[in-house]
DNA sequence: GTCTTGGTTATCATAAATGATAAAATAAGT
DNA sequence: ACTTATTTTATCATTTATGATAACCAAGAC
């Protein structure tokens, strides 16, 4: 499927962007979110198809609404 | 976790409510959606965590955005 | 009554998300 | 160059979302 792998990249970038603009470590918000940061690698290029509780929990951590996360 | 399971319980509310307003059928929304009708019958129960491409489907088929599903 | 229709629930298999760990790559600073 | 921090990638185990199927329940229609 085409469109899961754009959605895939499109919040692995919007999480990523989100991340950086608050100058957190990947690996300092896996922490934060109980990930792995391997886990939160592969999530942010795209490498997975994350549940909804994983990216309420990224979400609450970078203080953004889970709206945010999935708007691009 | 608690708030997994309620996470999962809002989002389920939430489909099912979108759903209603539109008055689909669990099972049509389920086959447009290439969705088990009983695997959409747990969602909507909270008795999961979908992945978001799970949940995009969702919102195409409904004619919302996935922002309008995770915003109770 | 018995058909539908819409929904739930149970079970099992499969695919995939995540955990866990380690190694390698990259960037940044000194 | 040499660290140090950060990220990426690979691998394997575990958990779980989903697929697939079937049986069941409830409310109407007829």
């Amino acid at each position: 499927m085409k469109d899961k792998k754009q959605l895939q990249l499109a919040i692995g970038k919007r999480v990523k962007s989100l991340r950086e603009e608050k100058g957190i470590p990947q690996q300092d918000l896996a922490a934060k979110c109980n990930l792995e940061k391997s886990n939160l690698s592969r999530l942010e290029a795209g490498g997975t198809n994350p549940t909804i509780y994983t990216l309420k929990r990224i979400a609450d951590n970078l203080e953004v609404s889970l709206c945010d996360i999935v708007t691009f």
